[in-house]
Parts: structure tokens; sequence; C-alpha cells
DNA sequence: TTGTAAGCGTTATCAA
DNA sequence: TTGATAACGCTTACAA
């Protein structure tokens, strides 16, 4: 098992007969040092392969150049395109990413989140699971004065960054889009309710029926625990089923708006004629439907990008921990078949 | 900027009256440390908020506890979970997982690659980007003994851990199926011939179509660059414009897959009576589109597992890092209505 | 401009 | 069973 020892500073101060401190000066590029140490230093330093340890870096600054992600799910098209976003800022920062996934496991979170504190991360990316009710578990983050960013899934209990979009304009635009479609009675699949994001699509959703006076019908509300393709089946089954079925459905994400248009469609409902659709994400699966569906779009991988960058501005401007900052992005309405029902 | 004082394990050896090495030994549960003596340092360490500094303890065990990731983008389905597989099997082992992306930019790899070194990683996991064609910057890892995986996408030459999928098998038998639905002109797309995944899916196409006696139309291989949706779109168009045009598509993935079934249907051609297609992946696209699209499925997440399971063992058997093992998974031909010409 | 020396929080060796 | 001490590789006052 060979393994050749690794060249530290002091085996270039050695070998160039200059002190530990000027290698780590002339590494660094510190001003303070002449150019010439510099430049040889540094050619030195490249020739016998020297690598610089950043363990010992940051375990000396007492400040690691690392970012930590806590979601539920990294094979989701929304999360893994937020990660990609953020793991693209915080290269481009020179920073490195830490991941971990709680599978919507609030027990797993709450051990990730000890994990990732343990790593001396300088900042903590976090979109919450379905389980999550309390925040505590973050309260040691801002305790050391380690900036947290809540993406998406945000609780409002807990001072800190947030990167989040209008969900209650999104679900009133979105539905709002079905009414101008000429709907009139619509279903909405609404998400696990604690969570902001599904609570305000569906305050959204009502008061864009209440503002253009259309009854609201408690049995149109469907409430999804997951919001997944088996869900969106049965829910579709169950609304189409009864006596008075709703001609659209506002869908708090794309997986049960995809499944209502395939099982409505397979009991010969003809989309969007009888039955408008829309969902939430556009997620990849939601331009393959067919008819395509009319979605509601996150900007993900500029969330990412935005997320990394309070968390590279807090360290720079030297904050504080408990500062409460909200971002809110634009969304998009993107009208495709599965609502069209007006052609241009 | 308040800013509690991390309790170290001094902090604990003070208030205990016991030395700095016996609270380290009871916190790690060592052996030689009375029960007493243990129970009470954990107990006080809780209550006094002490949180380990694994920075600390990977710069004195010249070891770290993390693994670390290179793929090419994030955000698609096979990666995101394959990368959702090795974070499952790294969290339970008490490792962490660093992420890095080269957006299919050899320099970028080039760089993740010092990147992830310098933060002392204890393994990687590797799947090749499109560009990469040669792997130098993979040898500072095998000097250190520091154990590489490589995922699906792995080069040949050089010794490492490979955990992949008989590729030259699925191609021939994805092949063979549309043989078996009827098809005699069957065209391929084929993805860049430099990464073995996608040479040897063709050669599996080639062998699979000499050996049912079908003679080779070099017109029908279509090599497509990135397999991307409009790539496949306008390969498909091309093949439906010929005089003599094909009867099935064996597509070397789903993207590009579904993009000649939707593109196809927009023609009036009818899936699978006139033309059968089968891709390669089993995104989540695939049982979306209509018809659904046959498919070869992948175990993404088992080989995520499986990789960090390399790496782990790697690390307890204490091995040479210029090993050279192969662990070959099963892939599976899911048959979807997209080639299902002979009904059940 | 460069050097000395201390220290970041652990853990392993050796000794008691 | 416990303790003293050095070391992991780096950075930064402070001194020269």
């Amino acid at each position: 098992m060979k393994k050749n020892k690794e060249v530290t500073i002091y085996d270039l101060a050695k070998k160039l007969k200059y002190s530990p401190s000027t290698v780590s000066r002339a590494l660094n590029n510190h001003k303070s040092i002449s150019e010439k140490a510099t430049r040889e230093i540094q050619a030195t330093a490249k020739k016998m392969g020297y690598r610089p340890n950043s363990l010992a870096a940051s375990l000396r600054n007492n400040r690691s150049k690392t970012i930590g992600i806590m979601i539920a799910r990294i094979n989701r098209p929304f999360v893994s395109t937020l990660i990609s976003g953020i793991e693209n800022a915080a290269r481009k920062a020179g920073h490195n990413v830490l991941i971990s996934q709680s599978n919507d496991i609030y027990e797993n979170e709450v051990n990730n989140a000890k994990a990732l504190y343990d790593s001396r991360i300088c900042g903590l990316i976090v979109s919450l699971g379905m389980e999550t009710k309390d925040t505590k578990h973050f309260q040691q983050f801002a305790d050391q004065n380690i900036p947290i960013v809540f993406v998406d899934r945000a609780p409002d209990d807990f001072n800190s960054y947030r990167v989040i979009i209008d969900n209650y304009a999104a679900g009133y635009r979105a539905t709002q889009h079905l009414i101008d479609q000429g709907c009139k009675r619509i279903a909405h699949f609404a998400g696990a309710q604690h969570l902001n994001v599904y609570n305000l699509r569906k305050k959204g959703y009502l008061d864009a029926l209440r503002e253009n006076n259309i009854p609201v019908d408690e049995e149109l509300i469907m409430d999804l625990k997951t919001m997944s393709f088996a869900e969106g089946k049965e829910a579709t089954r169950i609304l189409l089923e009864r006596d008075n079925p709703p001609d659209g459905i506002f869908s708090s994400n794309d997986t049960a708006a995809v499944s209502s248009i395939i099982t409505a469609k397979d009991k010969g409902i003809k989309i969007p004629e009888e039955l408008a659709v829309i969902g939430f994400n556009d997620d990849p699966i939601s331009s393959i439907v067919d008819p395509a569906l009319s979605t509601v779009s996150h900007p993900a991988m500029k969330m990412g990008e935005i997320s990394t960058q309070r968390i590279l501005d807090h360290s720079t401007r030297n904050m504080d921990a408990d500062i409460s900052e909200i971002t809110m992005l634009d969304t998009e309405i993107i009208v495709r078949n599965s609502s069209k029902r007006i052609k241009d």
C-alpha cells in the first residue's frame, strides 16, 4: 500500500530556505511578499506537487468554505435543479457543497443538521421536508452566526434568509387562468397545509374564486398528503365519479396534475374541453404528457444561485445571523394545451 | 454579532477535572475508559452543548469521512437518483457527501477534482462528462490511495472500482426486442462514441442485427452528440423523410426516444404499428409520454449505494487504490406501448 | 519583506 | 484506567 507522503508548506519552506509563514503568504498571494519570492514559491509548490489542505486551513481559520444543503429528496426535478444552481454558484466562489437528504423523515433532518454542523459549514441552505413542523434543530446554526437560507419550503417562525416564490399570487393566477378559460367548477389538489408553499397556493385559489364570485365548494378541495402520482389518480377518480364533477383542476404540483390528465383521458374525458388542468413546477413530465400540461414555473436554478449568494454575502458583510430577509422571485404561468380552451 | 464560544473537549476536561485525552476517549466510547467516566463525560458534553469538530478530527487522523462526487449535471433523473443512493448509504455509515458538477466541461472536471482533493475526501465517485477523454486528473487520488469508483460512464484505461451495467447486453436485448416485435429496419440513436456506455450499446445493437441476419444500414445509425430532445427531433425528422424510413428506433436514451415518439406522432406516424421505439434509462418522462415508452432500466439508486459501499470497504480492508474491480449490474427491458405490437 | 511562535480541536503514543 | 505531550497543516500576531 504505497502512499506518497504529502507535501506541506514546511517541505516547501525547507527546500526554498524560507519560513513556513512566508510560504503560506506567498501561496495566498499576500501583498507583503516580494514578487520574486511569490513566483519562486508558487513555482516550486507546483513542481513538488504541493496541494493545500483545506481541512487544516478551515480549522485554523475557524471558518470553512463549505455550504451545507438539507433537502427532503435529491431526485426530484425541482430539487436537483436547485442543487445544481447552488453548486454552480458555490463552485464559482471557490466553495464546496455538502448535501444531505431527509427522505421526508423528521428524525433524519435533525441528524443531518447535526452532521452538517459538526462539519463546520459556513452556511446552510434548507428546503423543509413534508414532516417538518418545528425548527429548533436550526437554532444551533444561528447561535454560531452561521447563516441559514430557507428556499421554497420555508418556515415563518424562524429569522433567517428566505428565497421563495409568491405562492399566493401563483395560486391566484393559476386559478384565474382556469376561470379565464371558462371553468366554473375548479377543483384543487392541496398539499400538506402546514407547509407554506401549499397553504398559500390554496389561499390564492380560494381568493381567486371569491373575487370572481364563484362559490367555494369544499368537496372540490382534495387534500393530498404527498401529492404523488397515485394520490393524484385516486383524487381524480373520486372527483370524476361525483354527480357534479369539476371542469377544471388546479394541482399544487405537476405529478398529481399529470396523473389527473392521464386518469381523466382514460375515462374518456376530453382535456381541456371537459376538464382543464394546470399544475405547478414545470417538471419535465409536464411538457411530455399529452396534452401538454399548463403549469406554474419555478425559477429553481436561480433560486439556488441566489441562496448561495446570500450565504457568501453574509460572510463578507459580517452580518448577524438572526437577520430576516426575504427574496421573493417571480413565477410564470405557462399555458399549454391542457388548459387552452380559447385558442389564439 | 454575538457568537457563543464553542465548547471543546478542553472545556469539558476542565469542568470535570479529567484530562482532554480521557474526555476524547470517553466521547468515542473507547473501551479503556471506565463506564462511570464515560457516562459522566457524555452527559456533561450534552448538557454543555459540546459538538465535535470533525475538521479537527479529520486533520488529526489524516482521514476524513467525506465522499466526493463528480458528475456532469445534477439535474438529470439518472444522476440525481444515483446521488440519492450514494447519500443514503454514506449517511447511514456516518459519512458526508461533497458534490461537484462539471456541466460537461472538461476544464471544470479537472478543477473539481482538485477542489475535492484539497478537501481530503476519503473516496471519490465519478461519472464522466461528455467531453472527458483522458483521466490523468484522477491519478492524484490513486497516488494517495484514495479509492475511486467510476459509475456508469467509466473509462477503461484506469485501474479502479467500476460499478456499471452491461451496456452491450442491454443494447443487444433492446434491439432483439424490436426484432421480436417484427421490426425489419431498426434505426439507432447513438451517443458520443468515446464513452463506453454509448459505444457498447451500439455494439450490442449491431450484433443483434447481424445475428438475426438483418443487414446493417449505416444510414439508420444517427450520431447524436448530446442525445438532447432537439437532436432526437431532428434525427427523427431526417429518418422519416427518407425514401425507406425505419420501422423501429433503439435510442440510447429516453430523452431522444420520447422526442422521436412526439415528432413521429406529429407527422401522423402510428406508434408502435409503423414505428416501434425503445429508449434507455427509464426516466420519468418515459412512462408519461403517450404511448408510454419501452426502455431499459438502470438501477440508479442501487448503483449509488454499491459505489458508496466500495469506498467504505476499501478503507476498512486497507486496500491498495490501484485495484481493478468491476461490479456489473443487471438491467431490465421494460416493455410499454411504444413497442408492443404483439399484445398479450 | 520575512521570521518566530502560538494555536485552531482533535487523537495517538507513551508513561504512570 | 487515566494523564502529559506531541502532532496533524495551516494562518496570523508580533517581532525583526
